[in-house]
DNA sequence: GTAAAATTGTGATATGTATCACATTTATTA
DNA sequence: TAATAAATGTGATACATATCACAATTTTAC
């Protein structure tokens, strides 16, 4: 555990600048610091959970284990908030995070947390507002899970992973094929297939976990009439 | 309108008992009180979103439009707040909501509901508990409508009317064989047919609107397995 | 109370996607 | 570098559910 100096950190976070210097000392000194390498569990489902984490770098997958398979809930990248819905929400964890690609947290003990977020209301309201993205969110998540065809949900993932995580149109997938079936809910050979299909036509170029997008407009129209 | 009191209404929720007499009065004067038939729209997707609202009676449904059909994302009862993502997290309405009994709210504005959070942090603490709660509880929907066969979906909805909603093993339903549909994310013929036929396994008594229960362990390992 | 409209039920058919089986490729470890 | 394990691709088949078509019933409106 090395010396921390959140006054640097926070800086990435919109939320956490508008701490004093005496709440970021407090910070300071309840605040752990901590590696990741790809594949490692940083929150399980149906723990106890008593921190809130802040991504310092890195991308994670929250996964919830459904009765038939796992789901990915979304996938988050640093700088941000993990574990807030399922630290305030309950005593326990209601799904797991894992680290995707190697990825540093800092983990703040719920108590510190809940202190900061009196003392500091432009930072509570910050936080409130980010919760209803989320929600919002995760609303507009669902409708495209459940109303969309396969084609529909994977061209909608792809251009994610473009815009939202990359910001490139070209990009390594940091997931396997079953877990990208768990991403779009469908099966791993379903995912095979539609991915062979995307690239025949010309959509996207394929080399293993590299993909690269050649046709954005069609992956839009794919991802708005699927 | 009428003259309000909030002091007597403020009882039912929770967060709110907190106020202070001034913040109560705060309130009273900027609180207007509307009550709606069935099938009248409270807020309505894509306009503005400028009120909270408080429900202190009747049960709505919150529904977005999807490309291809509309989904009923849930279905509140009174007491409870509306439109706190929607208005918090963004300036536009991401669904609608839609009285489905005759329902009683009110309108908080939503620059004196930040003051009353900015004011009582218990009450914003609250409020930021629910939020936690609500997305929790939006995951676990959603990971059923996709993991899920729609007998185990229709066997869920069945349960939470039953359970969370009425708190009876016998009730009218609330909403049409359609919106049902919308519900549960299938078409209208199927939730017919699958009604039809817990009905002859005598899982449920069907009399048009009307629902029994009459076999609630078979319903609970419907949902499970379904 | 009758006509019109809306809602609901039910059979036949079509189709998207899961599942199974197995081959092939890529990554990991000794 | 060989041996083993993990990940991926692809055909054949099965099946849950959507869609279409139309009849029957219930509700609404005049």
């Amino acid at each position: 555990m090395r010396q921390l100096n959140c006054s640097m950190c926070i800086l990435k976070s919109e939320a956490a600048r508008k701490f004093s210097d005496s709440e970021l000392s407090r910070m300071n000194q309840n605040c752990v610091e901590v590696d990741f390498k790809k594949n490692e569990i940083i929150f399980k489902q149906n723990a106890l959970s008593s921190n809130i984490i802040y991504l310092q770098s890195g991308m994670v997958k929250l996964v919830i284990e459904g009765k038939q398979r796992e789901q990915i809930l979304r996938i988050k990248k640093a700088p941000c908030y993990l574990g807030l819905p399922t630290t305030m929400g309950d005593k326990i964890n209601h799904y797991s995070a894992v680290a995707i690609v190697p990825t540093r947290a800092c983990f703040i003990d719920i108590n510190i947390f809940k202190e900061l977020l009196k003392s500091n209301f432009e930072f509570s309201y910050e936080i409130m507002v980010e919760l209803c993205k989320n929600e919002l969110d995760q609303f507009h998540r669902c409708v495209n899970l459940v109303q969309k065809h396969i084609f529909g949900r994977l061209a909608n993932s792809l251009i994610q992973f473009s815009e939202e995580l990359f910001e490139d149109d070209e990009f390594d997938l940091p997931i396997n094929r079953n877990e990208y079936a768990d991403l779009v809910c469908t099966s791993r050979e379903t995912v095979s297939r539609m991915l062979a299909e995307l690239s025949e036509e010309k959509v996207i170029e394929i080399n293993g976990k590299r993909i690269k997008i050649l046709n954005k407009e069609m992956l839009n129209k794919i991802r708005e009439n699927g």
